[in-house]
DNA sequence: CATAAAGTAGACAAATCGTTCTACCAACGG
DNA sequence: CCGTTGGTAGAACGATTTGTCTACTTTATG
């Protein structure tokens, strides 16, 4: 078995639960049933696991999302198909994505406030690619205004991932895709 | 001077800056120059800190938000100027608030994810006391389904709120309010 | 003025942090 | 068959964590 996958995974599952500086080495190693010097043979700190733990993440999510998207007809369905998946997220029907924690990347940016850190950074790059996702399927349409659209869609999305897990609002994905749905009724060109 | 309430500032200033775990008991002492014995009298351990911390910073907070509300019309106008504050604060144009770094209560969250902690539950609180303040606002309107537009735009301001963080977009608040409008103006009935 | 309360600085304890290190073992290719 | 590679366990290091403690000083009040 891949070692450097398995402390990747086991590094992912800790800190979307608890936390980044909640969760030390020593706990991810004993999880993992993996030796630290094996660790430190992959990975030169701490903060660049996280970093490969972020890429990682990106990485499922991003496929994970678009695939939900691109099940449906291209356009309008493709959109709402994306708060639908998120409502099966919130919902802990996708095993895939392990038990609902709110977004690892919105938590991470909590923990690196600074916008020039690397991890940081890396929260912003994903972010990028699902807007640039909605944005492509916007684009599909005959809708005007497509960068609007997709910061509005995209914001709602956040909205509703921080309503799940602060509020605990498990009907959350399904009140943002009624609004998602009016938006793009009201913007719909023909 | 209240060495109590000037631990608590200063407490709030370095957790909303770099985090909560990231922030060690003697980094506050020295910042605010309170011996470590004044800080164990008044408060029994860091998390207890920490809930002061989030209940200084609620009070705050929704003072500010009512009162930008109130200074406009009853209605539609106070909660656009809801937007508009929020614009002010990503801007770091409201000084009681300090410099943007995110919410709060968001950011605790994350890094205290069990719903049933102290901290999380405080969270929980601060949000519904907003969402409360808006569905107010809403039954003085002529609008149905009050519940469910206090749910979208108070989503829609986490969404801006986490969008001005990660992506570091300061037109967020600007978008929102853009849909916050349109929201509006459909379910108005008169 | 005297006493009590509340502050000070900072040493200290016990645990844990990230990281490096030694010593050893198993598998594999030349 | 021997040396390299990559793994193991875990000791050790120095820094840092939260929280307690001693000893002293300031301040307020009766």
């Amino acid at each position: 078995m891949d070692k450097r996958q398995k402390l990747i995974e086991t590094a992912f599952r800790l800190f979307y639960q608890h936390g980044i500086h909640a969760v030390g080495v020593n706990q991810i190693l004993e999880e993992a049933k993996i030796a630290k010097k094996t660790l430190y043979s992959h990975f030169e700190s701490k903060e660049k696991l996280l970093e490969a733990v972020l890429e990682y993440r990106d990485a499922r999510f991003v496929e994970w999302a678009s695939q939900r998207m691109q099940q449906e007809h291209a356009g309008k369905a493709a959109i709402l198909a994306l708060f639908d998946a998120l409502d099966d997220w919130f919902n802990d029907r996708v095993e895939n994505l392990a038990a609902f924690h709110g977004c690892l990347f919105i938590n991470t940016c909590s923990e690196y406030g600074d916008p020039s850190s690397t991890p940081h950074q890396l929260c912003r790059a994903h972010k990028r690619r699902i807007h640039e996702l909605v944005k492509q399927e916007l684009k599909t349409m005959a809708v005007a205004e497509t960068d609007y659209l997709a910061d509005m869609l995209t914001m709602l999305k956040e909205g509703a991932i921080v309503t799940a897990q602060v509020q605990g609002d498990k009907l959350a994905a399904k009140k943002a895709k009624r609004l998602a749905e009016q938006l793009l009724s009201s913007a719909t060109i023909q």
